[in-house]
RNA sequence: CGCGGAGUGGAGCAGCACGGUAGCUCGUCGGGCUCAUAACCCGAAGGUCGUAGGUUCAAAUCCUGCCUCCGCAA
């Protein structure tokens, strides 16, 4: 079965890494490079890379809903599918209707739940306790095609984004392996999504990375989580930026306003007032500093009771 | 050449605009106090101040190059 790949971040590449070795992925197809970074130097793709170092042909339209060339090429390539994996480019019909057997997405949610951009993200975020992965027909909605398969698993009250995103890449490559093969034998399944279920997780932006003490301690934990480690969470004291590595939840009933630090432990943390009890921040990042224990934090940084974090 | 910040004993920071004993909090080691302690008291060890040059009688501090790290912005 010849296939052409799409996808661009991290994630993408435990799948593209996993075609390979049972498939012939003739293409692959990620965004631009773009100046990125310090001193805005090009950067390409983490599957780009992957891609050119296993020597398979590399594409990248700008726009691919309107690029005429590149759906000529594409066509050249004749896929039997096309796999999409955290792509970030919307495809046209024209491009789904392509290959013979379809293109299908594997998308980090238990769908119809989290359509959209950061699922992983948001999973952690509203507190999920299991999420998965779905892999999907796709249609010309944002994931919403039919399903042909999940595979779930639980998150750790432990667990962050980023491990979560760990665990789920290698689930996602296994989901998609086993839907590949029920497709080529024609057991595939074609369930369709519930909409009334469905749910959205839109990006992340620098206003729900901020940290919001009059919410209730376990939703700032689950933020801070969710966000760890990129972009991180983040805070103001003495308007200095400060970002929220991680927390817990501190049992505490002190009358006090919600951001107030209520009490700096050595060796321990900052609690923080929040509307239920308090947090413990116990790893946090100061401007120009790197991530650090709280208590290393401590030693060099002043924190005064009855301050506010905001 | 997108903007800005940082590199100082094991950890985290101050000192640098006005060059001239290496400072603070913590840790470590030794001793003491205590029923006891992550508490308290006394003492000690430990630093080519990122790196290479330059200016100077004298550089952590001023100048230049380089390395590493961080924030913003994308």
């Amino acid at each position: 079965m010849k296939i052409v790949f799409m996808g661009t971040p991290d994630f993408a590449v435990s799948s593209l890494e996993a075609l390979l070795l049972s498939h012939e992925v003739v293409a692959v197809v990620t965004q631009p490079d773009k100046p990125k970074g310090r001193g805005k130097k090009m950067m390409c793709s983490p599957v780009k890379e992957f891609a050119i170092e296993k020597n398979i042909p590399v594409l990248q339209p700008i726009k691919i809903r309107k690029d005429e060339e590149f759906f000529t090429i594409l066509k050249s390539y004749s896929p039997d599918l096309i796999v999409v994996v955290a792509f970030g480019q919307i495809l046209p019909v024209s491009i789904l209707e392509l290959p013979k057997f379809g293109c299908i997405c594997v998308h980090g949610s238990l769908l119809p739940k989290y359509r959209g951009a950061a699922p992983i993200q948001w999973s952690v975020i509203d507190g999920e306790d299991v999420t998965g992965v779905t892999i999907i027909y796709m249609d010309k909605g944002i994931d919403t095609g039919d399903m042909i398969l999940k595979s779930e698993f639980k998150i750790e009250s432990s667990d962050t984004f980023g491990t979560v995103h760990d665990k789920m890449a290698p689930v996602g490559a296994d989901a998609l392996i086993e839907a590949i093969k029920q497709i080529e034998n024609g057991t595939a399944k074609r369930e369709k999504q519930k909409d009334e279920l469905s749910s959205y997780a839109s990006m992340i932006t620098k206003e729900t990375s901020k940290i919001d003490w009059n919410n209730k301690s376990s939703q700032i934990i689950n933020l801070i989580r969710g966000l760890n480690p990129v972009p991180v969470a983040y805070t103001y004291y003495n308007n200095e930026l400060i970002k929220i590595w991680a927390a817990e939840i501190f049992d505490c009933s002190t009358p006090a306003t919600c951001g107030e630090v209520i009490d700096v432990i050595k060796n321990k943390g900052i609690v923080v007032k929040t509307s239920d009890s308090a947090v413990l921040i116990t790893e946090i990042q100061g401007q120009n500093g790197k991530r650090m224990s709280t208590s290393d934090y401590l030693r060099g940084h002043t924190i005064l009771c009855g301050e506010f974090f905001k």
